[in-house]
DNA sequence: AACTATTTATAAGA
DNA sequence: TTCTTATAAATAGTT
């Protein structure tokens, strides 16, 4: 929000991310603690650091265990922690995703600053592959759901034009001589929905 | 913030404070999304209305109870433990991991065939951000790992070099007059073994 | 819900 | 981290 916008994804430059971080942070508390004033609202706010540093805030003299206890409360409280339901079928599915997991249990042990020397060369290799396949198949669903999105949207367009020439023609018709310009019959492509659903 | 400014204390007038309130809240949300996404934070956020109603955030495809597990570990700690120590701060580590596991299990088991809708296109995003950064993490750790086996191996190299440099002298200091071309005092660029390490 | 005149927040640079 | 400053965002008061 200053000297140039910023794109709204991860910050790679890690000193960069960093100082965004603490100022971001000092905001995002002080945005807390006004609304609270203002409005005398209650508010719990955790903020854990990419390392796991937790930096926290309970307004109006609230603790945080208080609030946490409100928050079970109304958040409709006791989900039934009943299980009913494996769908059959899908138990070797879940088999191999439980060995997946495991694997990924290893690499983010690895990973998050555990003993080196846990993982081979080719376990690590194992593992990027793995990841490469989920990225690719989350980002497919991604594209069907966005996908699904335009076409809904395209649907309505059209249908919206549509009317939009009927209402036309129904004004002309009643008008007479009166020559109304057409109000919408294209879409700028700058307006199209595509855009929006796109940024992410 | 605007047209004029305001005194940080409760807004009597009940119109104008439930206005603000709506604002502000969205505006709170907001920034502590900005705030996760760009530096990579999980953050839990519980905003309780003057009545009571509860407005929530969990980022990063956290649930708010994992966050509050997370919570009570790193605030209070109530260290005691049963066993054989986990060394210090590596707690923190294992919760966090087991929250991006519960992530991950969501995701799975959406990738695998589950069925439709289990994931929303929020949370899909929020996958997709964590495989990057773990995928980044994974090269990275693979590059550390190559880079120690290639310094390694040039050791290796310089040490067989001077190893066969020594035995050629030897070899011409013995065989006097006769002339034996050097065996191997350089190394062909196409044989250096980072090329097979580089392939993967 | 929209609209803006202002106030705030903050990205980049030092 | 902290300060500065040009700009982007948020939002108070109004319609």
């Amino acid at each position: 929000m200053a000297r140039g916008k910023i794109q709204m994804r991860r910050i790679e430059n890690p000193v960069h991310r960093q100082v965004t971080f603490c100022k971001r942070r000092a905001g995002l508390l002080k945005k807390a603690n006004e609304l609270s004033v203002l409005c005398d609202a209650d508010i719990g706010l955790m903020i854990f650091s990419t390392h796991g540093k937790l930096y926290e805030l309970a307004t109006n003299g609230r603790s945080m265990e208080g609030l946490i206890e409100r928050y079970r409360k109304a958040s409709g409280g006791d989900e039934v922690g009943g299980e009913g339901n494996p769908p059959p079928g899908l138990k070797q599915e879940i088999l191999m995703l439980k060995q997946e997991i495991e694997l990924l249990q290893k690499g983010l042990s690895y990973i998050s600053g555990g003993e080196m020397g846990t993982l081979t060369l080719n376990e690590l290799h194992a593992l990027e592959r793995q990841l490469e396949i989920w990225m690719r198949e989350i980002r497919s669903a991604k594209m069907e759901i966005m996908c699904q999105e335009i076409q809904l949207l395209k649907k309505k367009e059209g249908i919206l034009i549509a009317a939009n020439e009927f209402l036309q023609g129904k004004i002309e018709e009643q008008n007479g001589i009166f020559n109304v310009p057409p109000i919408l019959t294209e879409i700028p492509q700058s307006l199209t929905i595509q855009n929006e659903i796109f940024q992410f």
